[in-house]
Parts: structure tokens; sequence; C-alpha cells
DNA sequence: TGTACATCAGTGAACGCGCGTTCACTGATGTAC
DNA sequence: TGTACATCAGTGAACGCGCGTTCACTGATGTAC
């Protein structure tokens, strides 16, 4: 075995990468921590020390989560910031057809809701982050608490759509959500 | 044990609305059929007599989900039946506050994406009920397309703000959050 | 420079537990003669 | 009417399996003297 500096740090980033793509795929219920560190080429004992749980890693995920997103890049174009850009980015057929690529937020709300405390609150950080960034696409006409309500019924409509496109079963009726989708968070972008 | 004739269909009605209420509550994955037997009052042996499977019984509670939903009841005032009444009484504090209670969209969404073809199947019919009633609150003046894609539209919106506000942790963000719903969904009815 | 020990990342067997499912059974009720 | 058997809903022990977690260990690398 090789010993190098930084390099049990990287192992860590490679369990908590594999991490990160598996729970938006399976969701945290569906993969366990044998599989996990078999996909991350190691044996699931060493688990335990990178992480001190399985809740401990589901909120490093989180923390994470934002760190990659392809939110943080902001869409430049011809609004302020081109929020349309944003709102077609996130709802493509792509993002729907590989949720080991996309959004955490859409993924994993649902069960969220179930998890312990600790890992709810570094969730609603990362809610508001990426709030953050759709205000920032959005022309600053409003007040600060108009502009974080727009955002929030944007993001609202992002999610709810690309959750529901994902889960119906005909692919036409699917299409249609992402576009029914996109039509719905440019309305409320520009009201 | 009493033998009456329509018994044993009352017992599988019983086992189907003691699981809608524990899937909404702690998802599908979060129930075992063990628990779920012993809260109908019965033992897990008997759960294949009513079900050839858990699937099967998460397909049949989708199929009958809808059937004692609230969405049914249509709202009457104002509008044209309303339908910011029924925005408003989707996204209050209280469905929030019991999920058991509450729509089976919101909360299994995210599960159902992998679920089994059967799964989805019923649950894709179910949400085209659900647009229908959305519909059947919007102004007519539309094409049925148009109507369509607004009711996705409207119902992304909800399904999404309820998730979101049910994931985070932080009450006042939580309100804020089905606020901002109501304000978006009721502003794309009005489009 | 060489030897002895400490530190470290990762291994792999084992733990108790709950899962979905199967099946031989019990005991009450219905039917045949 | 009484007896014998069939049908039925539900019981409870058992199955193989995978879960999260623990722990004694291995073998490579770093440090002390």
């Amino acid at each position: 075995m090789r010993y190098e500096k930084g390099h049990k740090e990287a192992t860590r980033r490679r369990i908590l990468g594999v991490a990160a793509a598996e729970f938006r795929e399976k969701g945290i219920n569906g993969v366990g921590v044998a599989d996990l560190m078999k996909d991350a080429g190691l044996t699931h004992g060493g688990f335990y020390s990178h992480f001190s749980s399985k809740e401990d890693l589901v909120r490093q995920v989180i923390e994470e989560a934002f760190s990659e997103s392809r939110l943080k890049y902001p869409c430049a174009g011809e609004g302020p910031k081109n929020i349309e850009g944003l709102i077609r980015r996130y709802l493509r057929p792509e993002h729907r057809d590989h949720p080991e690529l996309g959004c955490l937020a859409t993924t994993l709300t649902g069960e969220l809701a179930r998890q312990p405390e600790a890992v709810r609150a570094e969730f609603t950080a990362k809610v508001g982050e990426m709030l953050a960034v759709i205000e920032s696409h959005l022309p600053a006409k409003k007040s600060p608490a108009a502009l974080r309500k727009t955002a929030m019924g944007i993001f609202s409509t992002m999610a709810g759509a690309m959750q529901l496109a994902r889960a119906i079963n005909d692919p036409k009726q699917s299409d249609a959500l992402l576009e029914a989708g996109i039509e719905a968070a440019c309305a409320l972008a520009k009201n």
C-alpha cells in the first residue's frame, strides 16, 4: 500500500464522490455501505475511519454537493445573467435521464424530510445557496424579500417538474412536463 | 374468528388504508410488511393472501390513493371553481405537517422514479387525474393542450414547494416556501 | 547506517437486526348427505 | 337433526439475505536512537 501525504483525504473524497452519485441514483436508503465502498475500490470495514456513521456521510455529501453543481456557473446571455438559460439548463431531458449527475435537491428532497436534524440543517443551508444563485439571475427591481419569494417559486417549479418528469412512465407526458416547467418558471421570472 | 360475507375484503381495505398512511409518513422503503400488518391488527403471515407482493401493495395503494383525495372535492367560490382556493388548500401548513393524511404525489414522487414499471404506470394515470382536476378549476379560455400545460406548471409548483417545505429545517423559511408556492401557482393560474 | 518501534490506511470476519417471503398449521364457519 | 368433511382467514415459525457497525488484524511507511 502506498503512503503519501493527502492519500487518506483523496480516498475520503473518492468515497464522497461515489456516494453523491449513488444517492442520487438509488436514494439514500438504496445505497449500502458495503456496496458503496466496493464501488470506491475498497472494503467496507474502512468506512468508519473516514466517517463516523452513514448519517455523517449523508451530511457531508450534501455539504459538498453544491461545490460541483452546475448551478454555480452563471448563465450569461441576453437577460440579467439570463435566467431563462438557467431554467432551460436545469429542465433539459439529459438532466432528467441522468439523476446521478444531477441536482441533489430533486432526487433527495422527499427522503430528506425523514432524515435526522443534522442532515436537514445542512440541506437547508444548501437550498439557501441555490436560491441565492437564482436571485442573482433575476432583475434586481424588487426588494430582497420579494426577490427571495420569486426565487422560491421558481425553484419549487423546477424541482417539482423534474421530479414528476422522472417518476412518470410515459415519455411524451414526461417531455411535456419539462416543457411546462420551463414555461412556468420563465413566466414567474418575468413577473 | 368471525366469518362474514365481505370480511376479507374489509381486512384488505384496512391494510390498504394503513399502508397508504405509513407510506406517506415513512416512504415505501421505510415500511416493512411485518410492521404494517401489526399496525393493521394482524400478523405478517396473512399479508400474502391479500397481496401477491409488496410491489402489488404499492400499486394498489396508488390506485386507491386518489379516491380519498381532497383534491377530488371541487373548490367552489369566486373564480371558475376557485383555483386559488384549491392551491391554498394544498399548500397550507397542516398539509405540510401531516404527510400521512396528505397528497401521495408530494411524499412519494422521489421514490417512485426508482419503482418497477407497473407502479410507475399506475402513478402516471393518477397524475393525469390530478391534472384533470386542476384543469377543471381553470378558466376554459385556452386550448386543451395549453390548459394541460398550465395545470402541469401549477402542479409542479405545488408539489415542489410542499416537498421543499417539508425537507427544510427552519420553520420560518418553510412557511415562506409555502407562501411563495401559493403566490407562484396563483400567478400561473392567471396567465 | 541499522535496528526497533509507532503510526497509518485499509482488510475481512463477525455482530445483531429487520427485511420480504414461504408454509404447515389452527380453529371457526359453511355445506353434503 | 346430526355427523363428516371442505373452505376460509388468519397464525407464527422459519428461510435466505443484506443492512449498519465493530474490531482484531496486516503490511507498508515514518520516526527515534
